[in-house]
DNA sequence: ATGGTGGTTAGACCA
């Protein structure tokens, strides 16, 4: 049997609940990672969401911003929230899945955007993203060694590759697009610097390196399709325990065309796990 | 250099 993983920011699970049903219907998902649910845990739409057909929900809500959950088909098991840097802001839950032959531990994850100016100096936003992003180096890179197979999923803010925003020159200075965060994405994706395996880009094995895939449009151009303006920031990853079992990944692009819809789509991963 | 849209929530803040 396949087992299927996607990650969507939804920008507000109560605002997007008929296109995270539309979701569960059209595609085959076994696991769905949400960011940006924007709701506390007593508000979160349970009983709408059980009815879709994932009556085992991990949460991490807080008032009007942030909030991440995996929704799931089968059980979960050791719910956990990360909170980086003392900070609880509910950007983090991973819990283990079992698959029938064993469990997976999936993650869903929501790096912070980091604002506009991307001089950390004089733009706290970014020095918090980049250090969360350190943060997250040692504990990620632990993950990606162990025996435990591993799905990370999120929406990183991240576009690392110069094929995953629709214009390397434009966006250079770009916040989720600069230097630094591009090498410290790609240096988390590589491992530990000691020479152990790193983690695969799903998506990326499937679309090559030089052709542009994005997971996001603006809300702010007219048209998004006909400028296709995107930027890729939603990632999932699968540690070297798990990667043999990877056999699909795509991006949902057809959810941005629905009516309200966030402004990222949705992407999918399967496994044929042995 | 500016403004464009959307969500939360009641004036900004966040993306």
């Amino acid at each position: 049997m396949p087992f299927t993983v996607a990650t969507w920011n939804v920008n507000s699970v109560r605002k997007r609940l008929d296109q995270v049903a539309r979701l569960a219907r059209d595609t085959a998902i076994d696991v769905l990672c949400l960011q940006e649910t924007k709701v506390v845990n007593e508000l979160f739409p349970v009983d709408a969401i059980t009815d879709m057909g994932f009556p085992h929900q991990a949460i991490a809500g807080m008032k009007g911003y942030n909030g991440v959950a995996i929704l799931s088909r089968r059980p979960l098991s050791d719910v956990r929230i990360e909170s980086w840097l003392g900070r609880d802001e509910c950007r983090h839950i991973h819990a283990k899945v079992e698959t029938g032959t064993g469990p997976v531990e999936v993650h869903s994850l929501y790096v912070p955007a980091g604002g506009d100016d991307p001089d950390p100096d004089a733009n706290p936003k970014f020095a918090y993203k980049l250090a969360f992003l350190d943060a997250l180096a040692p504990f990620l890179a632990a993950r990606a060694a162990g025996s435990l197979p591993v799905v990370l999923t999120g929406d990183f803010n991240v576009a690392p590759l110069e094929s995953d925003v629709w214009s390397h020159q434009r966006l250079k200075r770009t916040i989720t697009h600069t230097p630094v965060e591009r090498d410290k994405v790609q240096d988390l994706l590589a491992g530990d610097d000691d020479g152990s395996e790193g983690w695969t880009d799903a998506l990326r094995r499937y679309v090559p390196a030089d052709e542009k895939v994005f997971t996001w449009w603006s809300y702010r151009a007219a048209d998004w399709r006909a400028a296709d303006k995107g930027r890729r920031l939603d990632h999932i990853w699968v540690n070297a325990a798990l990667a043999p079992a990877l056999s699909f990944a795509a991006v949902h692009d057809t959810a941005r065309d629905w009516p309200e819809p966030s402004d990222h789509a949705p992407v999918r991963a399967v496994f044929e796990i042995p």
